[in-house]
DNA sequence: TATTGTTATACTCTATAACTATA
DNA sequence: TATAGTTATAGAGTATAACAATA
């Protein structure tokens, strides 16, 4: 079989397509995909610096700049965690919500686009094998 | 739904972890996945630069550098196109088709071990579904 | 001593523009 | 005048190590 019809081929291919056009999505409402994740995660519950690297999996120095734009902007607060003063707890502010809220919903249309050659069903059987094959790859899912 | 376990989401993800363990596999043969899909595509027909840009879909002063590593390397040779002068065919040398062939074997060795925890049926499922997404991005699969 | 967050530095990667040779 | 290939340079992005504050 050729190497660019295997299905690790076509993974890689499949993962870097979309993610150029969520990144342009995203760009749109000045953000990057980083910023976007941190957004995302935060919404969930408050972090630290140090939980957001790991959950998402990018070093914890990156995220300092991250937060610090997310911050300058209003779209997420850092207050000190009382029980250890080392850490931040990272909120989304009531405009980081509204911004999440904008940039998820970009994000759908995107995948909604990318997606279009697949018919509902296909659609839900493909998630359907990609959470099955990343979930233990994802601890933070 | 969760942003993160929406298709696209894990389709970035999936496509970001294949990648690197992809780029693992292939550095351990000193090749990155440049150069390994400069070697595929040139395995298949001489190609000029030019076209080996547009196939891969890197910048034509990429390739430059990749052709030249692989060259000294003696893993592929730039021969004069006799019909147009200003162009090369970049082909396979013998050690160069040996060294595609090593790659190829690592690299499925590293996508079987991707996809374990698919079954049979699953895996070809998974590669249809890429396929019919990715066709008319891919115009030179 | 270890951990959280921060900063600075050096390194790599890439995009741009300018160039030569050929068409 | 346009195209194939090359080179140089500058800019962005990233990894490393070192630091202050707190545990």
């Amino acid at each position: 079989m050729k190497v660019t019809t295997t299905a690790g081929y076509l993974l890689m291919k499949a993962g870097i397509h979309a993610t150029r056009e969520m990144e342009a999505a995203l760009a749109a409402m000045q953000l990057n995909p980083r910023e976007f994740l941190v957004l995302t995660y935060a919404a969930d519950a408050p972090l630290s610096q140090q939980e957001l690297s790991r959950r998402i999996g990018i070093d914890p120095t990156l995220i300092v700049g991250v937060v610090d734009t997310l911050e300058e902007r209003r779209l997420v607060a850092r207050e000190r965690d009382p029980d250890d003063r080392r850490r931040y707890a990272i909120t989304l502010t009531p405009s980081g919500q509204k911004a999440l809220a904008r940039a998820v919903e970009a994000t759908a249309a995107v995948e909604d686009a990318f997606l279009a050659p697949l018919d509902r069903a296909a659609r839900a059987e493909l998630r359907s094998l990609l959470m099955k094959l990343m979930k233990e790859r994802l601890p933070y899912l």
